[in-house]
This record gives C-alpha cells, structure tokens and sequence, in this order.
DNA sequence: TCGCCCTTGTTAAACGATTACGTTAAATTA
DNA sequence: TAATTTAACGTAATCGTTTAACAAGGGCGA
C-alpha cells in the first residue's frame, strides 16, 4: 500500500521490478486513486476558486480564461472552481463560506464591497487571497488591477479636446473601487479644464445592458441633452447604444461616446467605439501567478499589488 | 462527535437544550466542517465539472451562466469546476481524468471529439455524464443540442432566395457534431435549389478569431468570388468581417454573410448580422438540470435527447 | 563471524467527517 | 416491583490515502 503511494508520488525510490509490478496491477485492475482521500490527509485540495461579477462579461470570460490557461502551466495541477456573484455581496459570503468548506487552496475575488470583516479574517490566517479587477483598501491581500483613476481621466480629457462640454458619465451602480475610481477620473478632467460638476449628469444603473438600457434612456432625456457620453464598462456601452438607436440619435454625428473596456470584436462595432482597454487575459494570468506564490509559500511578505496598463483606443465614437 | 454532526445535517432528533449549546460550540469555537472528510465519508462531493471548448465564446459563457444559475437554485449545494478543451481531445481527457480523480458528482461535457472509448466507460457505469452542444453518437448519454442540420439549411436557402448562388462556407475545423451539421446543411440546402456542390467553397481554419481571419481571407482570395459566406460560429463570423474589411469589401452591397450564433449585441454590430441563434443560457439551464437528475438517481431511464429550438434571424447582412 | 548500515518493503496511525450500533435513564406496562 | 419500551445521546468503525516508524535482508569492514 505504502509501496503504491511512493510509486505513485514518486516520494520515496522504489526499484524497478516492483514499480513495474505496481504499474501493471493500476492498469489491471484499472485503479485510480482517491483525490478526496488525498486531499483529506495532504490537506489540500489543489482546487483554487474565482469569484467574480458576471462570466458574461468578456472582461471576466478574458480573466477566467487567463487563469486557466496559466494554472495549467503549473506543475501541481490545480483546478478552477467558478463563482459568479452578479455583485450581490450576500451571495460572495455564501460562496466564500462553501469554498472555504470545500478546503480550497487559494481564491482569487472581484470582491462586490460589503464583506471586509470575512475577508480579513482570511488575510489574516495567511489564507491565499488576490483581488482582481477591484480591491478593498482594508484587506491587505494581493491585487492585480489597473489605474482606472488615470484611465478615465485620459479619456474623459480626450472627449474634452475633442470640444465636448457637457460630458455625462452611465455609471453602473457598483460598489467596486474600479467604478468609483472611474467617476472620480472624469470629475478630475472636468476640474483640471475648468468645466464645473453637475451631479445630474451622472446617471447610475445595475451592471447589465438591459439596464444600461434604461440608464441611457434616462441621460437622454435630459434637457438640454449632454454631448458627450462616458460609459463606466463594457456593458454600460451596449445599452447605452441601444438607448441612442431607439431615439435615432447618431454616435458621433449627434452625440459622442467613450467607454471602458474594449470589445475582442471592437473592429465589427458600428461606431467604432473609443475605448480605454485592457486585458482581462493578461491580468487572469498574473493573479493566477500570484496566487500559486502564496499557495506555495514561494511569497509570504506583505500583499503585492500589481498595477497593469491601459490603452486609450481613439476610435471614431469620441467624435 | 455524532451529536455534532446530526445537528448540522438534522439527520436525528436532538433535543432544544443540546442542539443549542451544539450552535453556542459551533460559534464559539468558529466551528467550519470539513467538507473533504464529508465528501470521502458520503463518497459524494457536490462538484460537477463542466468540460468546454472556450469560455471566451459567448456562446459558452451563457452555457455556464446557465448552468451556475440553474445549480444554484438547487437544495443541494452544487459547485461547478470549469475545463477549457481549446477543442483538444488530448486535454479533454486529461481534464476527466483529473475530475474523475477529484471524484466530482457529474460532468458537463462539449465533447471534442475522439475520447470514445473513455467516455462509453463512464455512461457504462452510470456515471451522470451529460453532453451539450454537440454528441457523440455512440456513448448513450444524456444530451441537449440544437437542430443544427435544420437550421443551417434553412439559412442557406434563405441566402439562396435572397439570389446567391456561389455560396461559400467558413468552417470551423472542429471534429464536433454540431459543425459537421452545419455544413451538411449547407450541401443539403444546396441539393434543393439544383446547384452544385463545389469543394473548394469550403474552407477550414481553426476555431478562434484570429485563424478565422486566414480563413476568411483564403476565402476572399477564391477566384470568382463566392457571393455569399455562411460562417459556421460566432468566431468565424467575426474573423471573417475582419477579413472583408481588410479588401476594403462592403457587407451586404459586395458580400453577404450569414452566420451561426448570435451575439447578445447584435444590435451594435455593422452590418445587423442574419444569424440562426440559439440560446446557450437555457442549454446550459437543461443540462444541469438533466444532470441533476441523474445524480439524484430521480431518472435512471435510458438517455435523454432534448434538443431545442432555434431562431433564424434575418438582418440586412445577407443581403 | 559479528555488528552495522543501507536499501527496500510493510505496518499502522493519522486526516475529520458520517453512521451503524450500543448504552443509559426515564417512562410505560404487566 | 420487574420487565420492557422509548427517547436521547455516545462509541467506534469506516471512507482511501499519506507517511512516520519499523522490519527484514544483504553487503561490507573489522
């Protein structure tokens, strides 16, 4: 029986012969072993989870498929356990919970906002934690974001010098940092061109495109009408188009757009959309780096925050 | 011990008194069952795996949007380990192989093509085991697909009563049931209106974008032109638009095209796309659904085939 | 020849739950 | 009062591995 295990794990020198025998008796009797049992008494489990907004999201398929691709890379083969939480915090506490009693070896999480008690108790113990896409600033995890505060402002600069004034924002309604980070860039911009805030031109709506839909119903509804648009993420954009279909409005003959987050079929878009984009894949990757790290105690110093980088695409929507 | 646990599962009656002061310990003490020992005594661990070919095709993550949402609704917590195949047999049966290992409840599978003989052994042994998207003739599971042969005809003849008649075909090479429908519906279509099976119509490429854009421009560089293109998948439609843009080449007014899948934003693309959709959300929700049946012993019959509806979609792309 | 080490293989104690079976005390019956 | 039933909980076996500790056999030097 021990015999097996050290064949199996190659853990311990075994001759020959009786590895032979051993290999012959798996295929005889057709044997695999018990990866429960393993686990139970390795304590782990090789199984990592991913907590994330919406796998609709090509910005979240990206990530998830980032992560994949990279785990595996890795030697110890690890498996991903997918969790989609539509920002409702109460279901990341309960999925949190399950994970944690399935024994996973390390979770990375785009975290809904409203469970920092739960998750610094994770930090706390050493537990494999990396944020992806936002992060809590209490919870010092690792993270692996971009700077959306510079991103927005760049774009929302560029909608400037393109003689826009009137620039509204279609903010989804999250509590994540990248959103507010994004709103704050384009009050940035407005201040630093001396053009003055007005709270009305910020139009809140759940992250969905249905209800961008609405959102942008709302904005043009306004009077007068802004003439620029900033759409905080790629579903935000959709229904936000759609909004400007059904009123027979033309991006960017009668009003200008710019989002967040590229589409992998931007090129097929009609108006060629101006985006700030980024790489769900790249950043998947390198949480997924990051996560074997901790998993593995090859990093155990204070939480590695990596900062990734933007392109602002100038297309033809921003007028 | 026993007490402990027959309070967690109520699978005994206890007492007000002692279930209380068991909850008062479990708080207390911070009390987490251990579900890897829970799984190996139950030999049952409430994972399901999902064996797909790419979560960055829309039509996928609906698929496991769908699934999510469905295992979720259930009483039993059901979680889900996610697999990219990348349409590689070889991975695919590495990934059973580890899920099978890791001992999950049931498996969600596209099949790639060639592992037969592995998979008959699971459905051999009444392992829940449900196919979507595509099947394999041979292997006697349950499946939920859509009627690819009838809906790619009936595209085609709609391309053939809109006047084209040089008709070509981007093809996704996938050893997958559904594509090798498609294109039978493309000669069937074809045999109807009395004209010609060309051979050199049908061009292959791998199924991601960027091998589409190949594909599309070998297709573009046929001599005459084809005056209409049925794109087997989303990706190639998307490669192919890729392809036409890049000649300078104007959809519909110099080349129709018709696809399969649609994309939940059709409305933004240009030219409005002619596609059959078919829902990948509520496969995804009858697949888990049959296969929780399965797990739960509640149908224990011979397999079950659903297959769903599709809707042929006709926008200005084809003309 | 004896003792020692080295090499390989075996035994058994974990891991942390579930659950069949046993036990105790109180309630009921004869 | 003794016997039996019932209610409530406790004991210990079990799931299938890993791995520390032990054992047996062989080679080698003194």
């Amino acid at each position: 029986m021990a015999t097996v295990s050290h064949v199996m794990n190659e853990s311990r020198f075994v001759t020959e012969v009786t590895k032979q025998r051993v290999l012959a008796a798996i295929v005889a009797l057709n044997y695999r072993r018990d990866g429960i049992a393993r686990s139970l008494r390795r304590s782990q489990t090789g199984t990592i989870g991913a907590i994330i907004a919406d796998i609709t999201n090509p910005f979240f398929s990206d990530l998830v498929k980032g992560i994949e691709d990279t785990i595996r890379g890795f030697p110890e083969k690890l498996n991903l356990i997918l969790c989609n939480t539509e920002e409702d915090a109460e279901r990341e506490l309960l999925y949190v919970d399950v994970l944690m009693e399935k024994r996973i070896d390390g979770l990375i999480l785009a975290p809904a906002g409203g469970n920092v008690a739960c998750l610094e108790a994770l930090v706390a113990r050493a537990f494999p934690l990396v944020f992806v896409d936002r992060s809590l600033p209490s919870v010092a995890a690792d993270s692996v974001l971009v700077d959306n505060l510079t991103a927005a402002t760049a774009l929302v600069a560029h909608l400037i010098t393109r003689g826009h004034r009137r620039i509204a924002v279609l903010k989804a309604t999250l509590h994540a940092s990248s959103i507010t980070e994004r709103v704050q860039g384009h009050a940035a911009a407005m201040a630093a061109a001396g053009l003055d805030f007005r709270p009305e031109l910020i139009v809140e709506s759940a992250s969905s495109i249905d209800a961008a839909f609405a959102g942008g119903r709302a904005i043009l509804a306004l009077d007068p009408l802004p003439d620029a648009i900033f759409c905080t993420n790629n579903f935000m954009t959709l229904g936000m188009m759609r909004a400007l279909n059904e009123k027979g409005l033309r991006c960017p003959q009668d009003m200008a757009i710019a989002g967040f987050d590229d589409f992998q079929w931007a090129d097929a878009f009609r108006p060629r959309m101006t985006t700030v984009a980024q790489s769900g894949y790249d950043q998947g990757c390198a949480a997924a780096r990051l996560l074997r790290d901790r998993i593995t105690k090859a990093q155990t110093g204070p939480a590695v925050h990596l900062v990734h980088g933007t392109t602002l695409t100038i297309r033809e929507s921003s007028g």
